[in-house]
RNA sequence: GCGGCCUUAGCUCAAUCGGUAGAGCUCUGGUUUGUGGUACCAGCGGUUAUGGGUUCGAGUCCCAUAGGUCGCCCCA
């Protein structure tokens, strides 16, 4: 005989019991429910992709210890996706004919990175995107801003519980050409700007001196020299205050936000908690001008963001923000009195189940008593035996399980009242 | 990939210096066989994560592995 079977989920990732994954559906249904408001359709695709749709675009570190890569029956590599965004480009290459543009999409896949599993971070986890594509710089990252706020205000959030912090890789290249940084330096000082907030300051203006002898903050922050770079500065300022004229009053420019991947060619923005308690990152997302070209034809030019369940619920836990929505669980137990009382308590429910309504009938040969107790640890908050008595006399006891009131009534009555809730 | 802490019943946790593995909750049954919740009673439930080692004796000390968790690296 074998060890037995471990029940336990594979590493870094979770199993959703019903009452788990009701709580996740009810967060995605607030998510869908404003998408759909703001003319955004859901899309979606296989977990799985050719290998070589990471290789060309995203960051190396990624591609080369953090996705989970294998090699199928057939010799091609194979990757479980580790972010959305690569496929929805390819999506958007393959019918770039015939798709009306702009699109707005959404998604909330799963996606998956091999990586030692920490607060926050699993190995799977779901990530709604919500790309406009086909836009170009401009109304399309305010809609897309403003719409990453409006998504988090829709959970009950005050403008004071996240801040959105905003950038512009267009900027940050000026600046390091400003600078006089080419190539690896520019990478190597992007990175380190990414890092910033976790440095004190001896400690980032000793790296930065590593990189370059100049200081690309300052030019930003006194873009007067350099023309290219003011110019950048102002665009974005006009923007953050186009955001604050249409009621997105926590934005701010921070020229340390950069973003890990190298597709991004415009704004970039960071949401974070303002919880001192948890002030990092929620989500983020950005400009992707150049990606869709990848695929062959002229670019086409798209923005959007990513945002994680987990951090999304641990935002939602911190700000004490409930989660409701119906989760579609039964609203009524159907008892029975004698086994033999089941057959008729099934016809039964299906009557009920054609009007709409959600009947949980029981199985056991348990007594109406322990019927009723099954009930309660159920969740289900109306009983009804339904037996001979019940059947001769058209006549049932709608049983209210938190109150413990009663109600007489037809049988033929019962729809009405599922219908009407009570 | 690197480091800290953790792992005892289904769950949350006890177990003194290394000396007989326990409690609450849950679950099952009963008091209570056509109507629950409270209360009381009883029962089920363990190779103390796994594998080695030290010891007369290990839940307890040591090593390794796995998993969890937190940080680093990196980042969705």
């Amino acid at each position: 005989m074998a060890d037995k079977l471990s029940t336990d989920p594979y590493k870094g990732v979770r199993d959703f019991y019903p009452t788990d994954w009701a709580r996740m559906q009810a967060m995605f249904a607030r998510l869908r429910q404003t998408l759909a408001l703001w003319g955004y359709e859901e899309y979606n695709a296989s977990p799985l992709e050719r290998a070589e749709l990471y290789e060309a675009k995203t960051s190396e570190e990624i591609v080369n210890e953090q996705t989970y890569t294998f090699t199928d029956r057939g010799d091609r590599r194979v990757t479980l996706r580790p972010e959305m965004t690569p496929t929805l480009a390819r999506m958007i290459a393959a019918k770039r004919r015939e798709l009306p543009l702009p699109a707005r999409w959404f998604s909330i896949p799963n996606v998956f990175r091999y990586e030692r599993p920490q607060k926050g971070r699993l190995r799977e986890h779901y990530q709604l995107n919500v790309d406009l594509v086909g836009a170009p710089a401009g109304e399309a990252d305010l809609e897309i801003i403003m719409l990453a706020a409006e998504l988090l205000k829709a959970f009950g959030a005050k403008e004071s519980d996240f801040i959105i912090r905003i950038n512009s890789r267009i900027l940050l290249d000026a600046a390091c050409a400003a600078a006089e940084l080419k190539g690896e330096s520019v990478k190597r000082y992007l990175h380190l700007l990414d890092k910033k907030a976790k440095m004190t300051p001896e400690e980032f203006r000793a790296a930065q001196s590593a990189i370059t002898s100049k200081d690309p903050l300052a030019i930003i922050e006194d873009a007067g020299q350099a023309p290219a770079v003011a110019a950048e500065k102002r665009t974005l300022l006009d923007a953050i205050d186009a955001l604050k004229a249409r009621g997105v009053g926590n934005v701010i420019f921070d020229a340390s936000i950069t973003r890990g991947f190298d597709y991004y060619t415009g704004i970039v923005f960071e949401v974070y908690d303002t919880n001192p308690a948890n002030p990092r990152s929620l989500f983020g997302g950005g400009r992707f001008d150049k990606l869709v070209a990848l695929f062959g034809g002229d670019p086409i030019p798209a923005v959007g963001f990513g945002m994680g369940d987990v951090t999304l619920a641990d935002f939602l836990k911190t700000h004490q923000l409930p989660i409701s929505a119906d989760d579609g669980a039964p609203q009524l137990y159907l008892g029975t009195p004698s086994p033999g009382d089941i057959p008729a308590a099934q016809a039964f429910a299906a009557t009920l189940r054609d009007k709409g309504g959600r009947i949980f009938v029981n199985l056991t040969e348990k007594s109406l008593g322990d019927q009723i107790k099954d009930a309660v640890k159920r969740g289900i908050p109306l009983f009804m035996a339904y037996g001979k008595d019940e059947i001769a006399n058209n006549q049932a006891r709608l049983k209210i399980l938190a109150t413990g009131e009663e109600a007489g009534l037809p049988l033929t009555e019962l729809p009405a009242r599922l219908r009407a809730g009570s």
